[in-house]
Order: C-alpha cells, then structure tokens, then sequence
RNA sequence: GCGGGCAUAGUGUAGUCUGGUUAUCACAUAGGCUUGCCAAGCCUAUAACCCGGGUUCAAAUCCCGGUGCCCGCACCA
C-alpha cells in the first residue's frame, strides 16, 4: 500500500493520530489510539517474549527516562550533540564546526562560543568544503537531547534520554550485586527515548518521542558459551560491507556456520544475528524475501561499535528497505565511560578471581517503526476486502462477537463477548449494519477470529449454545460450543518462545 | 535547516487559474424500514474550506506571515 493510504486508513480505523492535531500537529509527535496502543502492546509483548526469553540470566528492568547530566556527559552524547553546525549559504550544505576548523584548529572546537567559533571563520577565510564558498553561516549550537533545570535551584540540568541503553548501562552494577553474579548477564529496557531531530518524517520511522526496546548482554568475549550448532545451518540474507561497496543491494544467503568459519565474525555474534532475523521472520512474520541483514561500513557505524549489522525489511509504503533493528557488538566502551565518569570501578570479579570490565552485545529494536511496518507487510486489498492479516498474537482484537439478528440474539452475544474478555480474549461486540460489513470491520482492524450468533444457536437440539467460529484469512466457518471458544481461542494468542540458555 | 510541492466533512475529493446563490460527489458514521452469514437497497441525520493578518462591496479562491504534511539535500554520537 503507497504511504498516503496507508496512513489514512491508520488514522481513520484510529490506530493513530498526529498529536495536539486541533492545534495543527506537532511535528514528530504521534498519539497511538485505541487498536494502536493494542497493537504496540502485543508487539512488545512478543519482543519480550522472544528476547529476554533467550536466556534465564536476562532480565527486564523499567528505569526513568531523566539522566543527570553527568551520564551524559560520560555517554559521549552531551559532547557529540552540541556540537555547533554551519551551513553554506551558497550550496546549503551543512557541516560541522570541527569539519570546517580541522586545518586550523586540530584540536577540536570544544570550550569555544558559536561567536568564537564563527570568528575563526571569517578571520581565516575558510571556505565549503562542498562548493568552495566563503559565504558560511555563524555557528548555531545544536543539541538533540532534550535539556532542562532540575530541581529546585535551577542549577542543576538533566536531560530526557536519547536512547534507553544507557539506563541498563547504569543499572548494571546493581543488577549484579542483585543477580547470581555471573556472566553473561542480560539487561533489557522497553520504554521511550527523546530526540530533537532535525527532520522528522515518515509518521513513526523519525519521531521526537519513540519506543525501543533493547537488551543489553553484559559478556566475557573469551568465554559465551551458546549452543551455536542449533543455529549453524540457518541461511541468512546478508549484504555484507564489500558486496555492497560493489554496488549491490539485494542479499545473499549463506549459511550462519560459514559467518564463522570464513567470515572473521565471533559465534556470540552470529548466534544472536540469526535470534534477532528469527524474531523478524518467525514471530512478526515479515516474508523472508523482503529481510536483509545489512553490515555497517566503519565509515558509517559509531566508532565504539565493532560490529553492526542493521536488519532492514522492504516497506513498499516508503519504497526501500527501512532498519527496524540492530546487533550492535559495543566492546567495553560503555560500561569504560561510565566507570571513568562515575568513579566507581565497573569490573566484575569472575570465577578464578580475575577481573574483567564486561563487554556488551546490543540487541535493539524500534517498537513505533515496527508497528508501521506491520501495517505495511500485513495490511492489505484482498479483492474488495481490506484484511490486516498480522499473527493472531499481534492483533489488537482477538474476536469480533456478533449477534446474526440484532434484537433475537443481542443477549447471548452479549454475554459472550463478556466472556471471552473474562479470560483474557479481547473481543469486540458489534451488531451495527449487516452481518457481511461487520466481518469487513474486522477484517480491517486485524482481528482473526469472528464469532456469531444465530438462530441454531438458541433452538433445542444437537447444535444447541454452538457458535460459528469465522477465520479471517480463509473465511471458513466452523460450528464451536460456545463455552470452548476462550480456551480455543487463547492457544493462538501467545506469542512464540525461543529455547533458553543460561543458568 | 535549505529547496520544491501540497493543505476543503471521519476518509478520498469537486470548486482555486478567471473572487460573487445554501461549497460538489462518493465512501464511512448515527437513526429508521427491510434483509438475515460476508461492505445489498430505500429514507433521514451528523459533518469541512489548517491558523493569523491584509486587499476587496464580497475571499475556499488573490497577497503576506505562521503551522503541518510529502519529496530531494543535509542530519540521524
């Protein structure tokens, strides 16, 4: 489905909306309505399902979206996210400052005004590094953290964070001395992170308020021992770095075994690569086709990150391949910057009595982004038919309860419908306009499953309290006993498990 | 941030160039009749010119500013 209708049918159907839309909308801001906030619910359901389900040593924890400043600084992002900005009043271009300085101040631009900075600009006629043009805009300070005062005297500052990994980060010590004491250990977060970006766009892909959902495994690199060999002969879509400097785009399958064997990457890393492409194909059921796991160039990935590798799905809505999560191997850097900026020695004491500063593999995953592009792989025109055929476990409505004739049948369907909501079945009652526009309501709304009501089901006899149970995707009908219905129903209602690791 | 395009009921739209009756149509929604297992039919109702300023006897229409959206560039430690 192309973007414009896409997001119209989303907005109508109210999965979501643009927020303080009565005042014309802020820009990267969304509000998730009633089938919406459903579905986001089930989606991080199954990620929590999936992912800190992968071991019994891997935890979810729920920390505040406030840092002090000093986590910031320490994180690296208050430095690298004010760093000034100029642009070329000529080409437009936009740079920054330390780009522009680089022949004339090696070391760097920090302790500098924007006005300091502009001077040095003017004085020493530098010029675009794009066109050439000397006519450079001054420097204008760009943050992309959300900064405030805290607390009462207005001295101290705190920031809303730009990403949730560093609450785990910071939640590791403690989680320690809480936990068995043993690596690996797994931290997972799933909660917003704040952004001022530049450009928001796309509805849910660059928003100024997002959900991720992200693990963090603490590990010894000599010693994560995974039962590799049940992953071995997975076949992965892989771009990797020097296919792609060839100019190609599509992946190319091959087998995790060989990532090992002549690939150069280390089995921890594979072993999660294939968990994560696992949760994408198997749970949230994108077709296979349409995955590529694309590697990051040291060019393009952060200098703390070893290895990167984006898994990217094919939106036909915003025409190309989109990253909806990420394997990032991130060495000791984090828990380094905050064991240098905290004072406090993050090292952990293994068996034998060395000690070693944990490394961290990054498992993450953005929730909005995924919830577009479900409705992007799974919502679609099946003839006249509008059908979201998203996995019965994702779907914001498990049942649409129906009365066949309004006023005969209203009150068993009624009380149905009550019933399957009692035991955990969300179903919605709905006896307005025929019966065949009710099951295109559904339909619509991705629920699998519609129960009706008739006249059988109230006259004496052998079909007596049977219901017909409706499959959306096959539009089959089944007579079920009603009081079956819930147990029935549930069983395809739960998210799938991986096999875990751990102690 | 820059450049280009766009903004009319819940959704999609006609009308804007060339200012002038009660702002068009379809679907959706609500109520009624009818029907009774896949968006049927008939009747009725609800519902819109993004915001602010200007020009004019008169602005959805022309001008200015703002906001939002789309595309490209840039940005996305």
């Amino acid at each position: 489905m192309k973007y414009d209708e896409l997001f119209a049918l989303l907005r109508r159907r109210g999965f979501l909306w643009p927020t303080a839309e009565i005042y014309g909308g802020a820009q990267g801001l969304y509000d998730y309505g009633p089938l919406g906030a459903l579905l986001k619910r089930r989606v991080e359901a199954a990620w929590n399902a999936w992912f800190p389900g992968l071991s019994r040593d891997y935890h979810v924890i729920d920390p505040a979206e406030i840092l002090p400043e000093a986590v910031v600084r320490a994180s690296g992002h208050l430095e690298n996210f004010t760093d000034p900005e100029i642009t070329c009043e000529n080409c437009h271009a936009a740079f920054r400052a330390d780009t522009i300085l680089e022949k004339v101040r090696p070391e760097g631009v920090d302790g500098l005004t924007p006005a300091q900075i502009g001077e040095v600009v003017t004085a020493r006629g530098l010029r675009c590094p794009n066109c050439g043009s000397t006519a450079l805009s001054v420097p204008r300070a760009f943050n992309m953290m959300f900064g405030f005062e805290f607390g009462v005297t207005g001295r101290e500052r705190a920031y809303l964070r730009p990403e949730t990994a560093q609450s785990s980060y910071l939640a590791f010590p403690r989680m320690w001395d809480v936990g068995r004491r043993a690596l690996p250990l797994g931290i997972a977060v799933v909660g917003k992170a704040y952004r001022n970006e530049i450009a928001p766009r796309q509805v849910l892909f660059r928003m100024r308020a997002f959900t991720q959902a992200e693990l963090q495994i603490f590990f010894d690199p000599a010693r994560f021992e995974l039962p590799f060999d049940a992953v071995r002969d997975e076949r992965l879509p892989l771009l990797r770095v020097p296919r792609r400097e060839a100019g190609e785009e599509s992946p190319e399958w091959l087998p995790a075994g060989e990532l090992v064997a002549s690939g150069g990457l280390p089995e921890f890393y594979v072993y999660h690569l294939v968990h994560s492409y696992r949760f994408f194909r198997d749970v949230l059921r994108y077709p296979a086709e349409r995955i590529r796991l694309l590697e990051k160039s040291d060019r393009e990935r952060a200098f703390y990150n070893r290895i990167q590798f984006d898994v990217e799905v094919f939106l036909e809505s915003l025409s190309g391949y989109k990253e909806l999560g990420a394997v990032h191997y991130r060495g000791d850097y984090d828990l380094s910057r905050h064991g240098d900026g905290s004072g406090k020695d993050l090292s952990v004491t293994l068996p034998g009595g060395a000690k070693l500063l944990p490394h961290v593999l990054e498992l993450t995953f953005g929730v909005d982004r995924n919830v577009w592009a479900l409705a992007d792989v799974h919502l679609g025109r099946d003839g006249d038919r509008t059908v979201f055929r998203l996995p019965p476990y994702l779907a914001p409505v498990a049942a649409g309860v129906f009365p066949l004739m309004e006023k005969e049948h209203r009150d068993f369907a009624l009380s149905l419908a009550d019933d399957l909501a009692a035991a955990g079945v969300e179903a919605r009652y709905d006896e307005a306009g025929a019966i065949g526009r009710r099951y295109a309501r559904m339909d619509e709304a991705g629920a699998p499953f519609c129960v009706t009501v008739d006249g059988r089901t109230l006259a004496p006899g052998p079909e007596a309290g049977t219901v017909t149970l409706r499959d959306r995707d096959s539009k089959a009908q089944e007579r079920v006993p009603a009081p079956e219905l819930a147990a029935r129903l549930r069983a395809s209602l739960e998210p799938p498990h991986p096999r875990r690791t751990g102690g």
